[in-house]
DNA sequence: TATATACTTGACTAAATCAGTCAGGATAAG
DNA sequence: CTTATCCTGACTGATTTAGTCAAGTATATA
């Protein structure tokens, strides 16, 4: 999993959704001046959110977007791959497997390199959207 | 905390350092060939980490570096500090305390991002380089 | 003392990535 | 038909990464 500003925005976004979608659709105009995000940008990052059916999309005045689920059923860890796509592979899995696998001081580091990705993959696996707006634990 | 291939090299490198000092010192050339790091880009590393007191230096023939410590007392959140110093502030850090320390969406998020990284640090702040080396539950 | 070994330090750089802009559609409501 | 909105790809400046290169300094040992 990667992490950069992207994923942040996009849980940003997902977020100003989750809590402003009523029944009428949110335009990425709304977003944009909420969050202070440029509207370009987030148009880039919810072409990708509805590719992984994360929000759909309405066109014309008064569209917008919308959630395509129950917060509830969002994980931000889906939020986050939408936009992250691409996983860097370690170098350590690009070599054969002689050179893996083994006792070797690279492959020690290299899993735990991996554990770490499981670690921090949970920590957004456990989270739904739901949760991140609702929640007191996030309210200071 | 950053992440970089640099924190993941100077974990390599102490975890190699601390399999082969016994007696004497181990030169960065032997851990530049046994870990195919470049030379070059270890004394860089080694550099920082001995600005950290991780690792000390012998100078001469038949020198190199020894751990400065015992590796049941070096956590591997100091290497990674050593090596990836510059911790990158999240942007609503920089915003005015108005902006922040509301309810606001943006700090949401904000404190989603800062309590990853609470997770993440604990991860290597839990984890000490002896137990990297010796510990079987990196090994497969 | 000469010399080889090894650490020390700073400057430099090619390539990749990030964060974002720009331009030009397509679609649907009124 | 005009306007609001989504849709999409191409492009770009700045920064970061992952090193290399060059020129030292210190010290053990022959």
């Amino acid at each position: 999993m990667k992490l950069t500003t992207k994923g942040r925005y996009a849980v940003m976004a997902m977020a100003d959704l989750a809590s402003n979608e009523d029944i009428k659709p949110v335009s990425l105009n709304e977003i944009a001046t909420r969050q202070n995000i440029s509207l370009s940008y987030l148009e880039q990052l919810f072409l990708k959110l509805k590719n992984n059916h994360l929000v759909k999309s309405v066109r014309g005045p008064h569209g917008g977007y919308m959630l395509d689920k129950k917060a509830k059923d969002i994980k931000l860890s889906s939020i986050i791959f939408a936009v992250d796509e691409e996983v860097k592979t370690l170098n350590c899995k690009k070599e054969s497997k002689k050179g893996c696998g083994g006792r070797t001081v690279k492959c020690i580091t290299h899993n735990l390199w991996d554990d770490l990705e499981k670690h921090i993959n949970s920590f957004f696996e456990n989270k739904s959207l739901n949760e991140l707006v609702s929640k007191q634990e996030y309210f200071f």
